[in-house]
DNA sequence: ACAAAGTGTTAGGCATGCCTTACAATAATT
DNA sequence: AATTATTGTAAGGCATGCCTAACACTTTGT
């Protein structure tokens, strides 16, 4: 058991979460598309999107345009916030530039624990409310 | 190229740290030590070590103590370092328990960059300097 | 409509890392 | 020393995910 589940492993859930964007952005998507956005071959996005298919996530016929499922758009919607909160994280908190935030939050979101990612929110949150606390820290570290 | 340069997979990585940490604990390790210690197999340790030693990272015969070569040792330091960085951050800014924030630190460690984790260092070194704030972040999330 | 460009799939491979089974070698215990 | 326990290794496999090459199908543009 392990191509039926629903568990993601963490390479479909970046063609997820791509997909997902696409959607958001309002973009048409199709495979070459993801293979040029993913830097993978288009035969790697072929066999991914046969998994999504698989899973129930996503539908797509050749040639015409990737769309999620119901299903799919869950699954793409929690990969999603993870990635932002934690781009977001080491954006407003940390400082990190937009792209390295982007590449790093895209590698630690499948692996990171639920209670770890709430607690980073809670952080988040509470850094930005607090500018005094941010000023301060960015006073001292960036002069 | 792949199995002969320096750059440690992550899956080696985990070896050596463990080595690393067993030489700073004085333990005697064995293979069979190892894998228990990462819930592997003895077939998967026995691998492993074995391309270790093909990068000079490790000295090791059979039924005799694993022990790390001068190289190995900076390579464990720099994975161990960033270990403690992750775990120290997510215990005591995130108020994460220690179990989880190892567990955590332990799958981050191989994926994080550089310039974050020197971040992460500097924020957690701030925040424990400033004990008003985290007091402060405290009581207001954990009443 | 037809050639060129773009897109998709299949087949065959590579690398990681893990597993089980079966067997070999060494250590420990009696 | 002999038996038992521990430890190590080799072989054969599984799963992920990525690649190239070759071929097939569509879409586009002239």
């Amino acid at each position: 058991m392990s191509s039926n589940g629903k568990s993601l492993s963490s390479g479909l859930e970046d063609y997820i979460e791509t997909i997902y964007a696409a959607k958001i952005a309002d973009e048409d998507l199709k495979g070459a598309d993801l293979a040029r956005k993913l830097n993978v071959s288009r035969a790697s996005v072929s066999e991914a999107l046969g998994k999504l298919v698989t899973k129930g996530l996503i539908q797509y016929n050749s040639y015409e345009t990737i769309s999620l499922t119901q299903e799919g758009v869950q699954e793409a919607k929690k990969v999603y916030e993870k990635h932002n909160i934690l781009k977001l994280f080491f954006e407003s908190v940390l400082g990190i530039p937009s792209l390295e935030a982007g590449e790093n939050a895209c590698k630690i979101e499948h692996i990171i624990s639920e209670n770890i990612l709430n607690e980073i929110t809670k952080f988040t949150n509470f850094w930005l409310d607090h500018k005094e606390f941010s000023k301060m820290y960015t006073k001292k570290n960036k002069p």
